[in-house]
DNA sequence: CACCTCTCAGTAACATTGTTACTGTCGAAC
DNA sequence: GTTCGACAGTAACAATGTTACTGAGAGGTG
């Protein structure tokens, strides 16, 4: 154990300031050229050190990357919460906002979300921990749910998770959006709407 | 333009062989030990040549990657074709049978939907003509819908194309399931005929 | 048959990338 | 003041995609 002393505190202070100083590094550049130009050497001349910098406070790319993918969640989270608020109080408004919110956040940061749910970074997959920690992303989502069930009534479905289903649908057709498979943005959102629309349908969440 | 002389057709058939035997390395190591162990100089040196032959016969790794994204969906739509065939003549069974095959091919060939969906092969994004030509894999599906609209008198969607939308959904559970975020088969399973059902019960295509 | 030419495979190199061993430096502790 | 420990920089290594150079073999031409 580390003895904690004014300096050790400095110095963890420092280590989190640069920390954070890496990491907006490497989400600028993520953002403005994609997972391509995320590489140790470039995010190291970025910000004027040396590689092993970002070896000792990351531990790899897989270190760096795996941060990246926490920072996408929590973008999302701030996103869906925020259209969660200003949503009302209808649980059948904050969960449509919710799916829209989705969308948006999806085309707004989509080189995050490659490496969220794309394999937009070569080696890596995100620890079971990142994972488990990513779902808290969608606490909103399952709130929503789950008045809308109690107000509602809507049966169970036994091991289906409505909020998974939910989730797995609408990843569906942002995924195939991001990858251009739609004629034009109008059609896009017309299928994400028909898509959802069907499921919450389905479940009984109206 | 080359003369067609049987030299030539002999070279031609050769080189025809030969690509045959380059893919099929590629595609076995592809299943065996995943896209990270396709490299040019493994290939190569498990067919017993040089590099020198993949970028004389496809130009470079991209050329060889829309290759085995071609075989990918091959396989994906003799799979369906095989389906949709042993599942009789009604055309709601046949679109069910299509929902399940879909999903058993992406379990059954996990490498193949990561170079088709995912992006297991880095820097490769298909061509827009091999990404034209794979849409065709779904014809299959495309003709159940349609039998089983004109059987039902279900309503247009206007921009929202039926297939695309089963496709998508379907899509959405798969790379879930493929990455791990269902507890089990029997959830993922579930979650996935929930979803499908969910779709063509909205579409009208009962 | 001798020579020329053209296609193509092999070798070996180059650039890029993740990673790490070695070295030096700077501050804390006694 | 000396010693020690943590950490950054340099420079190397290994792997990978790619390509310039070289050579061999086959067909055409005299």
């Amino acid at each position: 154990m580390t003895t904690d002393t004014p300096y050790r505190r400095a110095q963890a202070a420092g280590q989190e300031a640069l920390r954070r100083t890496v990491l907006d590094a490497a989400s600028a550049l993520l953002v403005a050229e994609g997972p391509q130009a995320l590489t140790m050497r470039r995010i190291s001349g970025e910000i004027g050190c040396s590689t092993t910098v970002l070896y000792t406070m990351f531990g790899g790319k897989d270190g760096l990357a795996e941060a990246l993918y926490r920072e996408g969640f929590a973008r999302l989270r701030r996103r869906l919460a925020e259209a969660v608020d200003a949503a009302g109080d209808d649980p059948a408004d904050r969960l449509a906002a919710t799916g829209r919110a989705y969308r948006e956040n999806a085309l707004a940061e989509r080189a995050y979300y490659g490496v969220m749910f794309g394999q937009a970074i070569p080696g890596f997959t995100p620890s079971p921990e990142a994972v488990a920690e990513s779902k808290h992303a969608f606490d909103v989502l399952a709130d929503a749910v789950a008045s809308l069930r109690e107000r509602t009534g809507a049966a169970d479905l036994g091991p289906v998770d409505a909020t998974d289903l939910l989730w797995a649908t609408a990843h569906g057709v942002v995924s195939f959006e991001l990858a251009g498979h739609y004629a034009d943005e109008a059609t896009a959102a017309a299928t994400y709407r028909a898509a959802l629309t069907a499921v919450s349908t389905h479940l009984g969440l109206r």
